[in-house]
DNA sequence: ACCTCTTTGTGATAAATATCACAATCAATA
DNA sequence: TATTGATTGTGATATTTATCACAAAGAGGT
């Protein structure tokens, strides 16, 4: 388990009390890179504080093709996991390590408790779902109005910001979490490298687009 | 102004100080129907509360291309402008009255206040985002992974769940609604009637299909 | 160096959607 | 009732994206 300053450097600024009822209640998991933390339709159990690596958040559909919608990162909660009064929440999101990932993981039943003790917790609720709602925003923005060159450059942007210049994805991989195939990710990445917006390389590519 | 009992019958189990802090501080504004009650970029000075009618929530784009979201009705809140900790937040989403509508506004100098002295008013804040951000998730669902044709019928079902089953939409807000064309959901709206889910009228249109 | 598997490139074609053009119909009202 | 404007229907065509087919190019292991 982390130790109170540990916690308190990713999650700062709550009360002591809070951090001293996480140290005795949560659990700190770790996951390998690609594995699935929450899948669609599974119940929520826990609430999901992460704490070292990279998540990534989809939304999925009957069958199983996958939609990319942001990441979360170290100090950042889960939103949907964030469940109170009932008990039988089912994810409406599909969550997976991108990285190594460790994250704290909180009984749900906490949640209830939580939220009537700790007025920075309900700080940190609010402010979660908050951003989360506005990242849900900008990928329906992406989605309803753009071609598929445009969203693939937002989609380009968000994996720098996150990882750097250099981009460690397959044609494949990227055609998943665009949910197009392999064949448009392949020719609208050519046409970048025409454009002089990226040098392809085999499983990567870098981002030298100046702009 | 509403009184207690009439706010209290559309914003169940809060605090009494809560209700008289509304009462001082909110305003009741009405907007006719079509009226937009929220642009996108706007500066946002006040979170809505509907009293009564039907907002609908959309996301715009730079060429004024509108996208529908969700519908909010009496006894919700617009969960963009429930801003706190800073003031200079602008709109991510645009509003408008489907109806002739009536809504509390209340400040937003009030929402850190509130959530510090409320905590109904806390549990209603992160109600609201989870419900938002559930719709926004459904919206993502329909618009990454189906077609036009199954969109329309999401699209439809929404409109008749809010108003029942005789709908006066013209084909050209259901396009604008859904960023696409007239034709598109003329054609598509053709094959509906053609298949007996809807019989089709000038200016209107009933949802007859059974399942 | 050879084999194998994954990844990437690219043509051909199909399907979905957008755009253009124009006619027909209905409703309001002058 | 004649005119006007909004709405709807529909063909033709362009554009975007999806799918199929297959070849070429790495990368890793034996």
């Amino acid at each position: 388990m982390l130790n109170k300053d540990q916690i308190k450097q990713l999650f700062p600024n709550w009360e002591d009390g809070l951090y001293e009822s996480i140290i005795e209640h949560a659990e700190l998991r770790t996951a390998p890179a690609g594995s699935t933390l929450l899948k669609m339709g599974q119940n929520i159990k826990s609430t999901m504080l992460v704490v070292e690596g990279t998540v990534k958040l989809y939304q999925e559909n009957e069958e199983g093709a996958e939609y990319f919608m942001y990441h979360l990162n170290p100090g950042e909660a889960c939103a949907v996991t964030m469940v109170c009064n009932y008990h039988l929440e089912q994810s409406q999101v599909l969550a997976k390590a991108v990285t190594d990932v460790s994250f704290l993981a909180i009984p749900i039943e906490f949640m209830d408790k939580w939220l009537n003790e700790y007025k920075s917790w309900h700080y940190f609720v609010i402010r979660t779902y908050r951003l989360r709602y506005e990242e849900l925003l900008k990928t329906i923005h992406e989605t309803a109005f753009k071609n598929m060159d445009e969203r693939l450059e937002f989609y380009i942007k968000r994996q720098v910001k996150q990882f750097g210049n250099t981009l460690k994805l397959t044609h494949q991989e990227i055609a998943n979490d665009l949910n197009t195939s392999r064949e448009v990710v392949s020719r609208l990445l050519k046409k970048m490298e025409n454009h002089q917006w990226i040098i392809l390389n085999r499983n990567s590519f870098e981002w030298i687009k100046k702009d």
